[in-house]
RNA sequence: GGGCCGGUAGAUCAGCGGUAGAUCGCCUGCUUCGCAAGCAGGAGGCCUCGGGUUCAAAUCCCGACCGGUCCA
């Protein structure tokens, strides 16, 4: 869309001499001031050229060319420390994947101003989209520093746009670095991404793409006129300039190695290398694997190991297939772990906790592919000697390093993939033998449900049966087909007017009574000019309470907020305009601020005796008890519950002051960090920050008490893991843990009153009740068993046309009965008749195996005087008359039945 | 958040409508100077829980709970 409407042609380019052309090879347009250049740059239209000759004046370190970028752009913008790779002011995204996630949606939207204008930073991301291809490419990695310049226009206020940018850009390049300028390509290209969209360049360099120009001016729109990849877009009143240089791609470039990896991170190649006794490789047939690799759109290996064999051989290197392919997966071993334990240090500098799932999936994907490396690689050393490793080569930008945290999800993620690697050659062998092969959906089904991979299910096949299995081509496929699923519909949510209502409770969180005009009126539902009824959010369930209205009272069922309106829903209508008085059931109000504050005091105890890797991951206020959701490896001990509850009342003890203050976002956030935000993103520029003094500080709209002395007392009632890594505290604070002690206390009354125990001795008699309950019930199945026995063994043996007959008579109870037909059926008697003369009438049951028991109740029902039911293994009649053996003959041996 | 697999003796699992099993481990006895091993015997089960179908459910169906695993 853009060399369409012309929107890139700059007034600089006429300036540096750059002219606009059409790549020949895939039809997008560039900007060159090469004259003889004809592709874009951009491979697989051209191919790299700096491996082992960089365009760089000198080759530059990691921290070395961070240092230069940022140097370069300090003088005119504001300096920002990274953010963290696991963005926990949004829900929609697990990491941090662009510069740019640090502003959406809050600064992008323009609800919020940037923390700087314009602004330089070099932000660690995370992507794990190709994961697969880490070690493969020689390019790909999964984490990465994004360095970025950034500036937000506003319609009052004009920072710079297009032509500033590329001007920094090509001045940072050919200055900076001192790159000649006709080794450079601006490739034109719509860019899209977390909402929101606009213009591009892709900058080249020898065929590496260094950096991304984004001149963000469109937001998602269902109706709006732009299209970018399959997505409507229309124009935002906000300009935002968004660059992003792979710090990792500049360093490879001006060092020219062969591969990223060894540009980067050389300490941990060398270092893995070392302890896994890997001699150093010849470097021309790594540059010629690198190189192939990027002319190979998408990547497939056996076609790269096959033109990379070709091309060595032009050079008179001469490999075979295999010895290239065990080159390659070795290397690609070393690679792999050096990668992944980088992103690792990243990740658990946030106390990601390893789970199957979400982020914590990521990181748990990650140690078991580290885990497989280092296995492929005979590494020697352990993976967190690696991670911290990396950590002391990048602390400058990492700061925080866990070391028990690490040491302890270490621990835990090794110990789990060790028992699923000792686990899967039984469960292997047993899926084998059913059929002695292993299909497809074996091998699907081994991968997805057990999580062995089918490459070692094929070598415990051949190493334990001596037999070969074939993976399927299309494995990756298989799998995903399986995952397929319908997409959610979507909620279709109610729409109201946005007015503004004044919010009472925060300014007063005692008031009980106010008065209010009704601005709205809908149904039952009322939007008013001000409120004291606190509407349901952040986990406070709204208040409950009463309008008057003409004298009548209308009860209050539920207030909501939507936008700026808070709408509350009533047992009947109060018309537009009417002047009302609300009431709020303060009783009820009073137990949920007591529980509120009563959570944000023991989240800061967690914090203290469980560890800093605790985050709130969700949280429910009640009236009666609350629960709060924290991120912990597994269950704490009784002894940790009883810690925590006592440093609770501590705190309380203490009297400590809770405060509430209104901040502004970005004075909040460099003040208290990202910690602000764990119960949720607030919505306006402002954030309302709750602290507990010297205990704990979290962005909360919620209902307060004004100290930590009015909550009473915590008891925690329950912990539970809700899922992997994720721990769910039940609790009543306040009056409500009166209550529950209560309940309690008559419970154990209760107990003890039917036990006829004391509280001292309760124990003891209830473990007495149990014994004797398990010896009673062994004392009676014996019985049951004697009983059956005895039936079976005493019973009359007939012999009719043929066939023998077991004939069972006496007094029998329910679950003998049972007993006696299974043992018949097990036994595969030809007839068994079992009458029962327990009740007030005869019982006289027809068990056959092989006949038709119907017919043959047919003819004694005719005797007997009953009707038959059943089926024809299993015929009953009830009646009055007894049966016994000679009867049974005389009427069986008159009668004809056949089998069934 | 979703899919898939599983939950039976202390452990690993078999059984998959008809009176709960194997192997290892445990206990006792014999053999042995002792250990390992062997032989003989034995203890050990709310077959995760709840509902349904059935004359009969560990087994089939539905639902909960717990665990594993893959994917977003």
């Amino acid at each position: 869309m853009s060399s369409e409407t012309g929107q890139l042609d700059l007034e600089l380019f006429n300036r540096i001499a750059f002219t606009k052309k059409k790549c020949t090879k895939c039809d997008s347009y560039f900007w060159t001031s090469d004259a003889e250049r004809k592709t874009c740059g951009d491979p697989p239209c051209d191919s790299y050229t700096f491996i082992g000759k960089s365009p760089i004046s000198r080759p530059y370190t990691l921290k070395e060319m961070r240092g230069l970028f940022i140097g370069f752009f300090t003088g005119d913008h504001g300096f920002l420390k990274p953010y963290p790779v696991v963005p926990r002011w949004r829900d929609d995204v697990l990491l941090v994947n662009a510069s740019i996630y640090n502003f959406q949606p809050h600064v992008t939207s323009g609800r919020v101003k940037p923390p700087d204008n314009p602004l330089v930073m070099s932000q660690p991301s995370i992507r794990m989209t190709d994961t697969d291809l880490v070690g493969e490419t020689g390019r790909h990695l999964t984490s990465f520093e994004m360095l970025c310049h950034d500036a937000f226009n506003y319609p009052d206020r004009f920072v710079y746009w297009k032509e500033e940018t590329v001007e920094y850009c090509f001045k940072l390049l050919t200055e900076g670095l001192r790159i000649e300028a006709f080794r450079i390509t601006f490739k034109e290209k719509p860019w899209s991404g977390g909402g929101n969209g606009g213009n591009a360049f892709e900058v080249f360099v020898g065929g590496l793409e260094v950096a991304t120009l984004v001149f963000m001016d469109l937001q998602e729109d269902e109706n709006g006129e732009f299209e970018i990849d399959g997505k409507k877009y229309s124009k935002m009143s906000m300009k935002i300039v968004d660059t992003g240089y792979g710090l990792e791609r500049l360093v490879w470039l001006s060092q020219g190695t062969p591969t990223v990896y060894e540009a980067i991170m050389s300490y941990a190649i060398n270092e893995i290398m070392d302890k896994s006794q890997i001699q150093p490789w010849d470097s021309r047939i790594m540059g010629v694997l690198s190189k192939i690799s990027a002319e190979t759109e998408p990547f497939d290996k056996s076609l790269v190991l096959d033109r990379a064999e070709n091309e060595l051989r032009t050079m008179g290197i001469s490999l075979s297939a295999q010895e290239l392919e065990n080159f390659f997966e070795r290397s690609r071993a070393v690679f792999v772990l050096a990668d992944h334990t980088k992103t690792l240090m990243t990740l658990f500098a946030d106390y990601v906790i390893p789970s199957n799932v979400k982020v914590g999936y990521l990181a748990r994907l990650l140690i078991r592919r580290a885990l497989r490396a280092k296995r492929d690689a005979n590494y020697s050393g352990t993976i967190y000697d690696l991670i911290k490793l990396h950590h002391e080569n990048m602390s400058d930008v990492i700061q925080n390093f866990p070391e028990k945290f690490i040491a302890e999800a270490l621990k835990e993620e090794e110990a789990r993939y060790n028992d699923l690697y000792s686990r899967a050659e039984g469960i292997v062998l047993r899926v084998f033998d059913k059929n002695s092969s292993l299909s497809s959906q074996d091998l699907v089904t081994l991968y997805d449900s057990s999580g062995i991979t089918p490459e070692l299910a094929k070598r415990i096949v051949h190493d334990k049966r001596k037999n070969t299995v074939t993976i399927p081509e299309n494995f990756n496929y298989l799998v995903i087909s399986r995952h397929e699923q319908q997409r959610q519909i979507k909620k279709n949510e109610e729409t109201f007017p946005d007015i503004f209502t004044r919010p009472l409770y925060y300014d007063d969180t005692s008031i009980r009574e106010f008065n209010a005009i009704v601005l709205h009126s809908e149904d039952k539902i009322v939007i008013t000019n001000q409120t004291a009824f606190y509407p349901e959010g952040g986990g406070q369930p709204t208040d409950l309470g009463y309008f008057v209205y003409h004298g009548k009272n209308v009860d209050m069922l539920k207030a909501e907020r939507h936008g700026n309106a808070i709408v509350h829903r009533l047992s009947s209508a109060i018309p537009e305009k009417s002047r009302i008085i609300g009431h709020i059931d303060y009783a009820r109000r009073r137990r949920l601020m007591v529980h509120h504050s009563a959570t944000h005091l023991l989240l800061g105890v967690l914090r203290r005796v469980l560890g800093e890797h605790v985050w709130q991951s969700g949280v429910q206020k009640g009236v009666d008890r609350s629960r709060i959701d924290i991120t912990h490896f597994h269950r704490p001990s009784t002894e940790e519950i009883s810690l925590i509850e006592k440093e609770c009342l501590q705190y309380i003890t203490q009297n400590r002051s809770i405060t509430v203050r209104n901040i502004e976002w970005n004075g909040a956030l460099s003040k208290y960090g990202f910690r602000l935000f764990e119960g949720g993103v607030p919505e306006g520029g402002k954030v309302r920050v709750v602290e507990i003094d010297g205990v704990d500080v979290e962005g909360c709209g919620g209902t307060h008490l004004k100290s930590t002395g009015e909550i009473g007392f915590i008891k925690i009632i329950k912990v539970e893991t809700i899922q992997e890594g994720i721990q769910r505290f039940t609790f009543a604070a306040g009056e409500a843990a009166l209550d529950y002690v209560h309940s309690l206390y008559n419970t154990a009354s209760l107990i003890e009153k039917e036990l006829s125990a004391s509280s001292e001795n309760v124990e003891e008699a209830f473990t007495k009740v149990i014994q004797e309950n398990i010896s009673m019930r062994k004392y009676h199945e014996r019985k049951l068993k004697q009983v059956i026995e005895n039936a079976v063994n005493n019973s009359g043996q007939i012999e009719i046309n043929g066939n023998s007959l077991s004939f069972i008579s006496g007094s029998f109870e329910e679950d003998e009965i049972k007993g006696i037909i299974s043992a018949m059926f097990s036994l595969r008697r030809d007839i068994a008749i079992l009458q029962n003369l327990s009740g007030s009438s005869v019982e006289i049951r027809i068990i056959t195996t092989r006949l038709d028991s119907m017919q043959i109740g047919g003819c004694i029902s005719a005797h007997v005087s009953g009707e038959v039911k059943g089926s024809s293994r299993h015929a009953w009649i009830s009646c009055t008359k007894r049966l016994n053996e000679t009867l049974i003959k005389e009427i069986l041996d008159g009668c004809k039945f056949r089998g069934s």
